[in-house]
RNA sequence: GGAAGAGUUCCCGAGCGGCCAAAGGGGGCAGACUGUAAAUCUGUUGUCUCUGACUUCGGUGGUUCGAAUCCACCCUCUUCCA
């Protein structure tokens, strides 16, 4: 099975500029590419993971990968496929996110000599000259093309801004900029990138009459069409400190039903016929085998192996029955903090089980929570904790307290 | 520059002098049912020292016994005209 066929059995493909050319320059590892990440956070999130792993198996096949980091771009804010503008961020914010990308990706990818590289298109992006930058790219571009593209649909109620609506060009400039200084001659992204990455190889022929080609990944969405790694607490970050290991594990734990093949093929590197395998055999609560296999697998990835088994023994132990855990999720607490015993309420806040008192108040009344298996429903008791107990918020929402 | 309109709690969106901590929906949280799934049903969803008090309806002042609701100014956005 060549490259390009295992890449589509994933299902990892979404849309490519010449299919023939494309699969015939990876497989052989021919490919110089390039997937653009701009720092709009201080950390990724699992949309970039995806990218990091097809980046990752490119690579493994001899292709030449390049990330490139958007210092210059994240000034601008991509509008593609968003309703509304983004906050724009300051020049310091941007940087410091690009330090903490630097730092995540590297532990993914093999940067160095002969191995990938990593750009920042803020060397060119930044010190551009306007009037330079009009008559030699801006020329290429009409306004009727542009304002025909379907990603910025969403934009024709709220509007969009001059701003934003030269990140196309922004972005079709770094491309040409990558063909020129490094022969990259392939870009990848997004599926919602799809149009920016076409401009760019617009401009490339236009301008050097070249070729250069485009691939976009499929977006990751659930059975709902709604996009992944997204919790109601925001995105499921890569960052442990953002979200903690065991947190990461519980998210693909529980990913619906309808998901977790998909999810395997996109975001795991088990062999495909495996995968396949478990696609055929499993069924309705089988299914949570192949849950717990994907949870171990992308927390392993991500955040070590030694971190995967603590979570996976973690949620064995909570959810298989047994109260007790090393490995649950804990939150220390001074002993003149306690003294003799602690409000319940109080208690549940100094966790971060709840955001406030009311809410605290809340969750105990109606019956969520229990405190070393005994369920309590009085708002005001008091706790008891000798050396530490065990909450339970939920059904599965664990968290030791600790005297210490 | 001129005219009209809008800014409400996490989001959308009603309310247009007291019965408003503010309808309805979405989302969230909890309960039931389950497989740590989905769907469904129920409750709940500003804060606190919680049967009471306090703070919220773009901002600042004002009218009134009483204002999210009326007035003035300001800020922001949208649409129409130039």
């Amino acid at each position: 099975m060549t490259l390009y066929e295992e890449l589509v059995r994933r299902g990892l493909i979404a849309q490519v500029t010449n299919e023939e050319e494309i699969s015939k320059m990876i497989n052989e590892g021919k490919a110089v590419f390039y997937i653009g990440f701009d720092p709009t956070a201080d950390s990724l999130h699992v949309g970039h993971f995806m990218a990091l792993c097809l980046m990752k198996r490119l690579q493994m096949a001899g292709n030449r990968p390049i990330a490139l980091l958007g210092g210059g771009t994240g000034m601008i804010g991509d509008p593609s496929g968003k309703s509304d503008m983004r906050k724009m961020l300051t020049p310091e914010t941007i940087r410091h996110n690009v330090e903490c990308f630097k730092e995540q990706m590297s532990r993914f990818i093999e940067f160095g000599e002969g191995k990938a590289m990593m750009v920042d298109n803020g060397d060119w992006l930044l010190n551009l000259n306007y009037v330079d930058l009009l008559r030699e790219v801006g020329a290429c571009f009409t306004v009727n093309k542009m304002l025909s593209f379907e990603c910025y649909k969403q934009r024709w109620e709220k509007g969009l801004t001059f701003l934003e609506f030269n990140y196309m060009i922004m972005q079709s400039y770094d491309f040409y900029m990558l063909f020129q200084k490094y022969g990259c001659n392939m870009q990848f992204g997004g599926d919602d990138q799809w149009a920016n990455m076409l401009s760019g190889t617009e401009l490339i022929r236009k301008k050097l009459g070249k070729d250069a080609h485009a691939m976009t990944i499929t977006l990751l969405t659930n059975s709902e069409g709604k996009k992944m790694g997204k919790t109601e607490k925001g995105a499921v970050w890569l960052d442990p400190e953002k979200t903690s290991p065991y947190d990461f594990f519980q998210y693909w734990r529980n990913v619906g039903d309808d998901d977790v093949i998909k999810c395997l093929k996109l975001l795991t590197f088990i062999p495909i016929e495996e995968i396949e395998e478990m696609e055929r055999t499993l069924s309705g609560a089988e299914l949570n085998s192949a849950k717990e296999r994907l949870a171990y697998e992308l927390t392993s990835l991500i955040h070590g192996k030694e971190e995967a088994e603590k979570c996976l023994a973690a949620a064995k132990q909570i959810f298989g029955g047994a109260g007790d855990s090393e490995n649950m999720p804990s939150t220390e607490i001074p002993a003149d903090e306690i003294g003799e015993d602690i409000g319940l309420l109080t208690l549940l806040v100094r966790c971060g089980l709840a955001p406030s008192n009311g809410e605290a108040r809340r969750l105990v009344t109606q019956g969520g929570i229990s405190v070393n298996d005994e369920k309590i429903t009085n708002p005001s008791a008091r706790i008891k904790i000798d050396d530490s107990v065990i909450i339970r918020k939920g059904k599965k929402v664990y968290h030791k307290a600790v005297r210490v």
